[in-house]
DNA sequence: GCGACAG
DNA sequence: ATCTTGTCGC
């Protein structure tokens, strides 16, 4: 699929708030345009260190059919993080090398599931909804510690969920996937509404805690980040 | 000022 | 994110 250059990568983190502020009035929170028929997930695995900008990356994207959730499409891409680790900029860090693997995929998913926040951001503008403004796809996103936010604890079975609450609005839900497993915290990113994001992701995590979207890609970018060490060797 | 802080 | 043994439970 194609993505649009929307704007040059900051060099340090002025430039990245700034960023931020000029994106975040495009962000759409709306129903989904149709019933989507594929779901991609995405990840991200690390080679070198924790945190710096030159650490190693390996990207992953994994296209499954919405119903029957088999693998349709996946694409890689390995490259460098390219921004240090700040909680509220970690779309900078993660961002260019996910761009690069979407690039290399065949077809166009109609949903986008993230790892990490959308919504849930103490500038309402995460990884999924940068994500969501730059490929104008619907995205959302699937966390699985929360990063702000109040709320109650969800019941105990799977499906089971409790507004997030921050700042007077609702930012995200906590949304238990299987019976007595952790919540995951799960907020809209672009073109999509909670309520949806929310039956997306349940729909994609049949048997596990995480989605299957966001199982595969794991395991999909931990091998591409395995193969790039050894042919270094 | 202090602590917390998606991956 | 990543480094890691044993251990509790279905």
């Amino acid at each position: 699929m194609e993505l649009q250059r929307t704007h040059d990568w900051p060099s340090g983190e002025e430039q990245a708030y700034a960023i931020q502020r000029e994106l975040r009035p495009l962000v759409r929170t709306a129903p989904l345009a149709a019933p989507p028929r594929t779901l991609a997930g995405l990840d991200v695995a690390y080679g070198d260190s924790h945190g710096g900008a030159e650490d190693r990356v390996a990207a992953a994207v994994v296209v499954l059919d919405a119903d029957t959730l088999e693998v349709l499409d996946r694409a890689t891409a390995v490259g460098t993080a390219g921004f240090p680790y700040v909680p509220g900029l970690f779309a900078f860090r993660e961002l260019p090398t996910l761009i690069t693997a979407l690039e290399r995929l065949a077809t166009t998913p109609d949903v986008l599931l993230c790892d990490g926040q959308g919504l849930a951001h103490p500038r309402r503008f995460g990884l999924a909804c940068h994500l969501g403004v730059l490929a104008g796809l619907p995205t959302l996103g699937v966390a699985k510690t929360p990063l702000l936010g109040e709320w109650d604890e969800p019941g105990p079975a799977r499906g089971d969920s409790s507004d997030v609450r921050d700042g007077g609005e609702t930012v995200a839900r906590v949304l238990r996937t299987q019976d007595g497993v952790k919540p995951l915290t799960v907020s809209t990113g672009h073109l999509i509404t909670l309520d949806d994001a929310c039956a997306l992701v349940l729909r994609a995590s049949p048997r596990y805690r995480l989605p299957e979207t966001t199982r595969l890609a794991d395991r999909l970018c931990r091998d591409a980040l395995a193969e790039a060490a050894e042919h270094v060797a």
